[in-house]
DNA sequence: TGCGCCTCACGTCATGATCA
DNA sequence: TGATCATGACGTGAGGCGCA
């Protein structure tokens, strides 16, 4: 397959695992998180995002009362009530407070870039260099929230709640991550679900599902995998200890796996089925790179996937908090507008 | 219907931040 | 201090939409 059609391959099923997130997360799914349940109302008509709007909120009740702390509950949209503390209070940070410097710097880049292209010096490494230097979301965020009690955080680890789909591709996180002698990869998630990838096979592609039933069966606690090669030689069916670690391939036409009991733990969890000392020769050096550039590779794009998420997350937080204070400062105004009916006598 | 534009999501690279 | 993580930047492809 060429690399379009594998990038359309993939981007279908990437897709398609993306309504399916989506859906779950619209089907009435818990979610702690103002801006998730929000999501619902971020989407426009035909279904796609686009420029997000703000969220239209009311105030669900007048609890303003003079000289007291007032705490007044905005109802947003979705049903989910904030608590926007009292109208006279100590200044609160502004919403854009740490994407100011954000902007800061994005106009020096525009000063950067003009000059670049005025003069055509200024390479991408220094461009990079300087807008790599912006906040991560999730402490701007964390920021915030720890400020103002209406922002949720960004948790570290999403809870269960946003499982992965049960699909494939969603490559889900793995533990542990093993290269058999054949050079294929096996990858066992949290979830018990073992992933094979083939090499050569960047990613998702090469994934073959196994798939895990218990059984009261043979030994006990054991757990019988069903092994759903594509291959025409039908199901075969292994038995994985409860906390197996070690898989092993052998070598052939027809490979077998051995799952066994940790041994030595290596870092990430991955374990070399083809010890590290035998790799002498240089191909064998430039296989080792190539896998571990390849696993490399894998991580990062997970990586990035959880880091999309978390910043349109914060992106939603941050039009929350917009709506929010738009409510305050609302409010700030009629008060203002009812002390001066009240100190300035009407003349007679 | 074809084209251009826009948006979105993705993968990859580079690099600062953090961890062991 | 090296390994790993997190994330911004960049390029790319796909899909939607308006327009001629």
């Amino acid at each position: 397959m060429s690399k379009c059609g594998r990038k359309k391959y993939i981007k279908t099923n990437l897709r398609q695992m993306t309504m399916e997130t989506i859906e779950s997360q619209q089907d009435g799914s818990v979610t702690d998180s103002v801006a998730e349940s929000e999501s619902a109302h971020m989407q426009t008509q035909t279904g796609q995002n686009s420029i997000p709007t703000l969220a239209q909120v009311s105030i669900a009740g007048s609890g303003t009362g003079r000289g007291s702390p007032a705490v007044t509950l905005v109802q947003l949209p979705s049903g989910q009530t904030v608590h926007v503390q009292g109208v006279i209070q100590t200044p609160q940070p502004s919403v854009i407070q740490s994407p100011q410097i954000q902007t800061v710097q994005v106009a020096t880049i525009a000063e950067t870039d003009e000059s670049a292209e005025s003069e055509g010096v200024i390479d991408s490494h220094k461009r990079r260099e300087i807008l790599s230097r912006r906040p991560s979301y999730r402490k701007i965020l964390n920021e915030l929230s720890s400020d103002v009690p209406g922002v949720p955080k960004i948790e570290e680890e999403k809870s269960e709640e946003e499982g992965t789909p049960p699909n494939i591709a969603t490559m889900a996180v793995p533990t542990s991550i093993y290269q058999t002698s054949t050079g294929q990869y096996i990858a066992i998630a949290q979830g018990g679900t073992i992933q094979i990838s083939n090499p050569g096979s960047d990613g998702v592609q090469g994934l073959q599902a196994l798939t895990m039933t218990n059984s009261g069966a043979p030994p006990p606690g054991a757990t019988i995998v069903q092994y759903a090669a594509q291959s025409a030689d039908g199901t075969q069916q292994f038995f994985v200890p409860g906390s197996q670690v070690v898989v092993q391939a052998a070598t052939g036409d027809m490979p077998t796996y051995q799952i066994r009991a940790p041994t030595t733990a290596l870092p990430q969890g991955v374990v070399m089925a083809a010890s590290p000392g035998s790799l002498h020769s240089p191909q064998q050096l430039a296989e080792e790179a190539t896998r571990k550039r390849e696993l490399r590779l894998m991580k990062n794009r997970e990586a990035a996937k959880e880091c999309r998420r978390r910043k349109k997350e914060y992106v939603k937080c941050l039009e929350s908090r917009v709506a929010v204070l738009e409510v305050q400062n609302k409010k700030l105004i009629e008060e203002l507008e009812t002390l001066k009916d009240i100190c300035s006598p009407k003349p007679d």
